[in-house]
This record gives C-alpha cells, sequence and structure tokens, in this order.
DNA sequence: AGCGGTTGTGCAACTAGTTGCACAATCTGT
DNA sequence: ACAGATTGTGCAACTAGTTGCACAACCGCT
C-alpha cells in the first residue's frame, strides 16, 4: 500500500526516469521502502493511468527509450492525505528473532556464522548511514525539511547500532552455551 | 518463508490444534512473526501433506473438530537445517518513515495526532515485555533455552524502548516546526 | 426443543511483492 | 560496420499475505 507513495515522494524531491527511481531506490528511499525496478515500472504505469503523475514532455516514448514522470497537482494531494492519515503499525515480522527461538528448541548448531555475517551486514550499514550524516548534514543545517530528514536518517542509525549491539550481544551467549560451536 | 518454521516452532514448544496456535500468535510467537487463524490452518494442511506433522491421534477429525497436531522427526530436522541455514535479512519496509519522509515534501499538517497513537501502541507493547520478562525471566532461571527466549525478548523490549524515545524526539521536533498545529 | 452466541475449522478471492525473462537502444573496441 | 557489453524499459508467472465469508459443533438460556 505504500509503494505508489514512495514513488510520488520521490518524484515530488525530483522528477526521473524509471531507471532513476530504481537507484534512488537502492540508495536513499529503499532503505526504509525497498523496490525492484519492475514494481517501480508497473507502478508508475497505475500512477499514470490513475492522473497522479504524468511524464515530462519533450520526451518521444518509445519502448527502450528514457521517459521521466513529474508529479500532478492531484498526485501531491493524494501523498498529502496518505501522509495524515491514521495507519496501523503492519504486524511483525524478523526472521532473526524467530530463528533464535527456533534454536532454543533444535539447537544452536550453525546458527553462529550468519549471526556474524549479519553482524557484519548492520555495522556496514551503520557505517554508510553516518557517512550520510556527515556528508548531508553538517551542524548549520537544519531547515524544517532537512530536519525531518535527519530525523528519519536518525532512526536508521539508532535501528542498526541496536542490531549491532544485540547481535554482539547474542553471540556472546551462543558462546558461552554449552553444545558443539 | 517462514511461516511454517514459525509454527514448527510452536508445535514443537506444545502440540496444539489451530485455534491453540493461534491464540499462541496473538501472545508470545505473534511479537516477532504474526499470523491470522487462515494462514495456520492452510499451513497446517501443508506441512500435514509434506509430511512433517500429523494430528494426534484419538481424535476423529470431522470438520469443526478438534484436531491436534505434533511435530514428526522430519519437521524438526527440517525446522534445525532451516535455522542454521544463511539467510538474507529481508528488505526493510518501513511505513512511518516514509510518511516523515513524505511530510518533508508535503507538509506535517495532520501526522502529530497519529504520532502520539503510535507513541502509545509503542509504550504499551514495551510494558507488556516488561511484565513478560518480570514473570518468566527472574533472575535465577537461565537453562541454555531459557537465555536464548530471553535474548529474543529483549530484543524485542530494546526495539520497543528505541521506537518510543524517537516517537518521542519526533513529536518534539514537529513542535518546534513552523506550520498550522 | 429450539434460538442465539461462541468456539473451531476452513475455502475463495484478492492484493502486494518477487523472480525470471525479453527486448530495444546505446555505447565501445576492432 | 558490426559484435558484444551495458543501460533502460517492461511483461508474465509465481509466492506470500490479507480479507471476507461460510459453516459445523457446542454451550447456555428459556
Amino acid at each position: 500500500m505504500s509503494l505508489p507513495h514512495a514513488i510520488l515522494t520521490a518524484l515530488l524531491e525530483r522528477p526521473s526516469s524509471g531507471l532513476e527511481l530504481t537507484r534512488r531506490f537502492d540508495r536513499s528511499i529503499g532503505y526504509f521502502w525497498s523496490a525492484t525496478h519492475q514494481q517501480i515500472y508497473r507502478e508508475l504505469g497505475k500512477l499514470e493511468a490513475e492522473g497522479y503523475i504524468r511524464t515530462l514532455p519533450a520526451e518521444q516514448p518509445a519502448r527502450g527509450q528514457k521517459k521521466s514522470y513529474e508529479v500532478l497537482p492531484a498526485g501531491r494531494a493524494e501523498l498529502a492525505r496518505w501522509t495524515a492519515a491514521a495507519q496501523d503499525p503492519r504486524p511483525q515480522r524478523d526472521v532473526l528473532l524467530l530463528r533464535l527461538r527456533a534454536a532454543a528448541v533444535v539447537g544452536t548448531d550453525g546458527l553462529e556464522a550468519d549471526l556474524h555475517r549479519h553482524l557484519e551486514l548492520h555495522r556496514r550499514q551503520l557505517a554508510e548511514y553516518q557517512e550520510i550524516q556527515r556528508r548531508d548534514f553538517p551542524p548549520g543545517k537544519d531547515a524544517p525539511e532537512d530536519r525531518l530528514r535527519h530525523l528519519v536518517l536518525r532512526a536508521g542509525i539508532d535501528l542498526e547500532t541496536f542490531w549491532t549491539q544485540w547481535l554482539t550481544h547474542a553471540l556472546d551467549e551462543l558462546g558461552e552455551l554449552p553444545g558443539p560451536r
């Protein structure tokens, strides 16, 4: 339910073609709402059909031809509506926690290596966020939009920090447990 | 991909009927892998067909009749395999962060109320986790399975703590921003 | 004995997200 | 000039998850 709104947000920040959007989803937007290029193209088609976006003129839209989109007023209105609307948090789903719980029943054999791998992934992600923070949010920069965006980034930083700490702790516990390692 | 394994874990902890499972998913298991009763019944059917579980005998299985399942050796083996297998973290999806990002573009009107609501929800969840911790993990209790389960619970506690703090912070920021509130 | 709520089981249809592939255009080295 | 890699766009099929409903059995009341 949120992909169209993620795309509208991205297009408002800057009109883009499908591929440019895909790239931006691999970076910034995708940090909290990921999507593949196939999803994006499909959704662009729908959004255009609904009158929320349109292709920028001065482009001949043949297949395999670059085509940029911009948001129409109706699209902006829909995004504002969605942003303000109450929404329940979506149901929790965390595979790693589930695996730990399963390990409590069937044993921890083979788990450690993957926990190390996840720890490494989270460390890397944390470093990337901190780099972005350093680059895009120097101390003086605090216009309203910047403050909101910085807030979002800080959520990312704190979440990755949490995971690295928790995984470190989990590996400690695992080390102290009996059984083959 | 994880629902069958969530069910196997739950059934190993205690053989149950569909409805009992549903209840347990509403409580403990569902805190990190939620599922509706429809999903659970469908999955129980599949797991039985695959030979991972079977109905406990001494039950005549008519429709609308209670039917309990237990895990077969093949099911336990499959769960152990899955637990140990390397798995990539699933792509991030967080609606709230996306909405904040959208708000940076279309404005924060109407957002505050829902942030308050979310804050309240997370506070409640945190309190519930802490209650469970108090009840199920008193200081002395640290057999291997307990330590793993406690670890999982602590992840829940820390995550909810993070969200309450972040939301409090976000509401502060929103309060300082210009514009109608 | 029969009505009305609750418990327990389940099917069907839909929506969102993923995976796999196809194909056009453009650039690059020979 | 053309072969092969790269860039950009897109369809189709599949899988996972959600929503809505149906129906049987039991339970308690009158």
